[in-house]
DNA sequence: CGCGCGCGTTAGTCGTAACTAATACGCACC
DNA sequence: GGTGCGTATTAGTTACGACTAACGCGCGCG
């Protein structure tokens, strides 16, 4: 009796969406996942190994895996899940933009196709997310943007924010939301100090000095649209 | 390092709801629990154990068990999520009666208070689930209802369904829903054969011919309110 | 050339929660 | 008062997914 089938645990999930989001041209290295999951490296030569009997990664030298087709579908559908219903908890239940992704990260795993389609319908077929992440579609296709850092914006330019990496950082959200760094926003880059990356910008009439750090994960699209 | 917490995993919260579910005064068997909860004899002996030993459960002669006041009080926080979240799934989702069960299930052991609450909020604080249900409130209290079984209805009465139970038999909810008898109807007891537990009703205008079994759980109230 | 460091893997354990097989207990009936 | 049936328990196994400790390998550096 054994059950060739596909466990897809929450566990299963959040490594495949870890490769997604860790995903940059080349295999992930096992310590960047152990570093991201927090878990330890054993753990994931591990469960790589069972992802890769099961095709969802292929492995490559020193363990290091990339998602396979199957695997980057299931991934997507994680992704969908994740920001369907982080977008549900803020635009519909009004929590905090800031807040919502450990109930996100929660739920995703735990929402029935069902449920999740019903959500879906009633908020409209959203297309971004509250952190201005665009939403795969059912079929798992997800647009792709073109968008610069914010760091990268020259001083005296102008940009619209439109998307917010990073959102498993509560206090990181928390700061930039308090500042007005929130997708839609229009910001203005006063200074740019590439060396010592410090940097200044003008955010909503306010002045806004911070670190490349500071703004790491902040993306821009510099032909600020009329529309939003 | 001994953690000593109360883990409140996902199996444990089932084996509570079930005990606040089966309770009739008397310890919950063994046996009676391993039946409804689908799982074998020994697990269930060996789960309340260790419920025992948390002090949510007090064991009495032969296996069987009560909830304690800790225990009972965890056992309405999960019965309160699950009937949030079934009448969050029908009346905003709008997903079908007689099929929210299942996804209320796996839910409710993963919705967080915040995001609870938030639920509660938006839904204006049912007080009442789909099936009629109360839901618990926030400390926990239940209504208290004087209801009789719709079995018990003599002929020529007429009364008004209130709660309907038995969620998680899908077939049954349907057949149910399909004949009108839903929470808030109308029903006349046109025939109670007691012997041979055949019963006529008139429901909207229909009539129905069922057996006490196919009856059962259908709750009635005598005193047919105009509210509603 | 060897030493150590970083990274990965192997081996062995733990906790949770299920299972089966075998055993023990209690009560009702003969 | 013994026998048997139903119920509960004990013992041992399994699967999952984490952990630590220990080993192994390649590479840069002295």
């Amino acid at each position: 009796m054994k059950p060739a089938r596909i466990p897809a645990s929450r566990s299963r999930e959040n490594y495949l969406k870890a490769l997604l989001q860790l995903r940059t041209g080349q295999p992930v290295a096992v310590s960047v996942l152990a570093r991201h999951l927090r878990v330890s490296a054993p753990s994931v030569t591990n469960m790589l190994a069972r992802l890769a009997e099961e095709r969802l990664v292929t492995l490559g030298a020193r363990g290091a895996a990339e998602l396979s087709a199957d695997g980057e579908r299931a991934a997507l559908q994680v992704l969908r899940r994740h920001r369907l219903l982080e977008t549900f908890l803020v635009r519909v239940l009004e929590l905090d933009w800031s807040e919502v992704h450990e109930d996100a990260e929660e739920l995703e795993h735990h929402v029935s196709e069902r449920v999740l389609d019903a959500l879906d319908r009633f908020m409209g077929h959203p297309t971004d997310d509250p952190h201005g992440h665009p939403i795969p579609d059912r079929r798992g296709r997800l647009e792709r943007r073109a968008l610069e850092p914010l760091a990268s914006l020259p001083a005296g330019s102008r940009a619209q924010v439109r998307e917010v990496r990073g959102g498993d950082d509560r206090a990181r959200m928390a700061r930039w939301k308090r500042s007005g760094l929130v997708p839609g926003a229009r910001v203005r880059m006063l200074e740019a100090n590439a060396e010592d990356g410090v940097y200044t910008l003008e955010i909503a009439g306010r002045r806004l000095v911070s670190s490349r750090d500071g703004l790491e994960g902040v993306l821009i699209d510099r032909r600020a649209r009329e529309n939003s």
